[in-house]
DNA sequence: TATGATATAGAACGATCGTTCTATTGTCAA
DNA sequence: TTGACAATAGAACGATCGTTCTATATCATA
């Protein structure tokens, strides 16, 4: 009934500890999952994946895992035949949070009903992620009050004369008057499939 | 010079902290980060948010924040007169990091070229996430190689026949040969306005 | 001004931390 | 079988942890 521990064994442990918890386990803790009964056997392993940079030390000292637990791979370091992207941006995308939110506090989620977006991508149940404080610009899809509805249409402004268009030939053009009331901006939209 | 300190003033100071590194400071870095000399002043600090509830403490002892500091507020609790969606699934919603991939071992990310999901609500430039490893099911959006190219299609399964069929109407639909290579399915679509 | 509540400083305490040591057990190849 | 190395157990150490204490400074209000 022995099993060997490996350094993706320990690893993986750590990291499920971590994704569990929100903050990385002691060494008695480790030595817990891991499952022995020395704190310095688990001195032992985690020595070993610092060693292979799986693990690393902030500046305090403290134990903190070197690649987010959660980060995407690329497809280019997947399947080699898919082509590469190739695009910088794509390299930084650790944490779809990080990504898709800029400013947490003042952005909020909705849930996308009607088909007044649908030419735009934006589908019936799509999460948008709305953020208010920001100044709309030309061409910005908003969320918006009309006639007592809320709504997404695009935000033009010509002069003093603010256009709410819906991309959706079944619907008009709107010119509202002076009470209209813009929410936010959209500034992503998710759609997850397969609940 | 002197400031009044608030409860949400080190409230601010200490979700920082945590955001920038990954874990919660402890006493003396609390009372390092809210400008005071002793470490008692930050635990009389942090005692006043434990009652507030603004802070917790783990089964261990050791502190934890009790919300996430990047989830988002749902329209109807920000905004009265926002239509509120009432799902349930929209509740559990604190991290898209686990909203949006069930598998980040599996999956990978891609970013979309050409239209031929267009109908779909996919376009150029979305990010999709693929998950491999899983069975595409009828009427799933998988990606593809065809005729040596990689493409997103519809996956149908008719019998031991296989048909894959884009979501404009410019494409015509497919039905490959053997030599099919599926390489995922996908499972989610983001999309970032404002760079 | 007097008084109580609030906020800060600094010292002290036991508990736990991370680290290091010795000793023992298990594994595999020579 | 034997030797070398890897893995584990357990004890010990100083350092830092979180907590609690007393004492002082600041502020609002009576």
């Amino acid at each position: 009934m022995k099993v060997k521990r490996t350094l993706q064994d320990v690893e993986k442990k750590i990291t499920a500890f971590f994704l569990d918890n929100g903050r990385m386990p002691s060494y008695s803790e480790i030595a817990e999952i891991i499952g022995v009964r020395s704190k310095s056997v688990a001195h032992f392993w985690v020595a070993k994946l610092l060693d292979a940079g799986i693990l690393q030390k902030d500046s305090k000292g403290f134990l903190t895992l070197t690649r987010n637990p959660r980060a995407l791979k690329l497809a280019g370091e997947v399947c080699a035949g898919i082509p590469v992207p190739a695009e910088e941006e794509l390299r930084d995308i650790v944490s779809f949070d990080e990504y898709l939110v800029r400013n947490p506090q003042n952005s909020f989620l909705l849930s996308v009903t009607g088909d007044s977006m649908i030419d735009a991508g934006i589908r019936e149940k799509d999460l948008v992620i709305v953020e208010n404080n920001r100044e709309p610009k030309n061409g910005d899809i908003v969320l918006a009050e009309v006639d007592g509805n809320w709504t997404m249409k695009y935000f033009h402004k010509k002069g003093d004369m603010v256009v709410l268009e819906a991309a959706n030939s079944q619907y008009s053009t709107i010119m509202p008057r002076a009470d209209l009331r813009i929410a936010g901006v959209i500034t992503a939209v998710v759609r997850k499939y397969h609940k």
